[in-house]
DNA sequence: CCTAGAAAATGACCACGGTCAATAATTAAA
DNA sequence: TTTAATTATTGACCGTGGTCATTTTCTAGG
């Protein structure tokens, strides 16, 4: 029969989470070290990796924690009725996925799960955001020759590489924005 | 004044390269390790980064090599006519992309190079295969009402999310191929 | 309370990428 | 040929993520 969870394994965890929070407020996601969260936690660094399978799962749950925020936002939001709107209501989430090289690394590895059983954080969000999507492509009814579901797959694929472009020497004169509206423009306006 | 390369310089960076690609040949991508490499080369470690600046740049170096005899086939055959003729004549190089989840991701990290000077093998040949799409999207003649360059750049952007779903749970039931086409099709032959 | 057994925490240890001061080999000029 | 300058190589060492047998703490049953 399997216990409860102990009350101290809460706040070992909530430790160490509050611990990374820290180093990443004060410095960057990049500068996050194992070493550094259990000094801090005050526990061994073996604790660290009994509560998160690697550094990595915990910068998962970080990471996708904050773009919940964003979709919590965006969800507020009335559907954009043109691409350009599209884009602009975007544009805070694609800015926070690339405010560092590393946290877009990370996103792109996260955001298709290997197996169904290990979906975290990161790639539920994605799922998240196509769902926010279909539902706002519903309302502006930009396309009726393709389903909702794949219009909202190709607005992700654009997303994806207008953000790209933001650590590639070719393209990083343009903001995101204005990488991103051409391609909604082409995608969901055709013609 | 730059002196000559050393022919010593050439036979060691050659051996370095034999001995990494015997081990891919032998078992994989990912289990190539420094320390094998330079075992296997007969050399010190400290050599190995002497010709490379990371473990990566390696692998920069070896899978940008295999993308480019990907796309000299490409360039011998004549431009697709149909969307699904030009998923079909990626389908090799998509495979070969996604042959190893390794693979895929030192491919998508190096696919944009950060700075100009340092456009590796890997971002070189992104820039190789957009001009060849450009090419058949001339020929092919599919949209007239966006640029070519901005088609390319979309059918770029479908092979990655195509490629990507290989490693998600949610689809990869699904052939490259089977996402691949449904895409192009809306992004080339709208209505 | 006491105790058995489960859960949690520990820290020495390992794997592996990467560094750098010291050394050896090569080259061009005297 | 000798020598000085340049280039290539070396391997001990480090940083950091991750493991695991052992120890400590907690909990339920008697």
């Amino acid at each position: 029969m399997p216990r409860a969870i102990q009350k101290r394994t809460l706040e070992t965890r909530a430790r160490l989470i509050a611990a990374a929070e820290e180093i990443i407020a004060s410095s960057s996601f990049e500068a996050m070290r194992v070493e550094e969260v259990v000094l801090r936690a005050g526990t061994a660094k073996g604790t660290f990796f009994a509560h998160f399978k690697d550094k990595d799962a915990l910068m998962d749950l970080i990471i996708g924690g904050r773009i919940d925020r964003y979709l919590d936002a965006l969800e507020q939001q009335p559907a954009p009725r043109t691409a350009e709107d599209l884009a602009e209501a975007l544009m805070p989430l694609a800015e926070f996925m690339t405010c560092e090289r590393y946290v877009f690394d990370v996103i792109l590895r996260y955001s298709g799960a290997a197996a169904v059983e290990d979906i975290g954080p990161i790639a539920a969000t994605f799922g998240r955001l196509v769902e926010i999507q279909e539902r706002w492509l519903d309302d502006a009814g930009f396309r009726s020759d393709i389903p909702t579901d794949l219009q909202a797959e190709g607005v992700q694929a654009f997303m994806l590489q207008a953000m790209a472009t933001k650590f590639c020497a070719l393209h990083n004169a343009q903001s995101i924005k204005e990488r991103f509206v051409p391609y909604l423009r082409a995608w969901l306006e055709p013609n």
